[in-house]
DNA sequence: GCCAACGTTGGC
DNA sequence: GCCAACGTTGGC
């Protein structure tokens, strides 16, 4: 069992999305570091905060689990979207998703307020260029962040 | 809108 | 394989 932090733009999936879906494919990652974390590290069953990135109020919005191993991004076949792939084929996709399921909406915890906490100074999203969209969360980080949201 | 930091691309 | 140029990210 492991811990993550995921970043998704509210305009595009919000935790209100998540919470009326339920489910949602992560699709849309096109980073081969956080494309790989879902390939090749994520198992069933793993927690993640659900971030809200680029917007008003940026932040931990929420927790989700991973509820599906990664599978391909449909979004890549599909011209019409932002992220197509015209690389990518469905014999060869390029780009994968796994599943994540509502758990729950939290009190917003903005950023401003993660990097308040000492305990939290070594936290990936964090650090300085820091732009990955996925990003592992050691269980001391992410013990703090639930006593935060206490 | 700014801009620092980073990832990707492509010529050589 | 180097590296400059470019595009993207994302907080502020």
């Amino acid at each position: 069992m492991a811990y993550w932090l995921m970043k998704s733009e509210p305009s595009e999936v919000s935790i209100d999305d998540l919470q009326a879906r339920k489910v949602v494919p992560w699709f849309g990652v096109r980073n081969y570091q956080a494309r790989n974390f879902m390939r090749d590290a994520m198992q069933l069953g793993d927690l993640a905060f659900f971030y809200h990135s680029s917007c008003a109020e940026p932040g931990i919005a929420g927790i989700c689990e991973v509820c599906a191993a990664a599978h391909a991004d449909d979004t890549q076949f599909d011209p019409a979207s932002p992220y197509f792939d015209a690389k990518a084929t469905p014999d060869r996709p390029r780009w994968l998703c796994v599943d994540v399921k509502f758990v729950e909406k939290t009190r917003l915890l903005p950023i401003a307020a993660l990097r308040q906490q000492p305990a939290l100074a070594g936290m990936q999203i964090l650090q300085r260029g820091n732009r990955l969209s996925i990003t592992p969360v050691s269980a001391d980080e992410w013990q703090a962040i639930m006593e935060l949201l206490k």
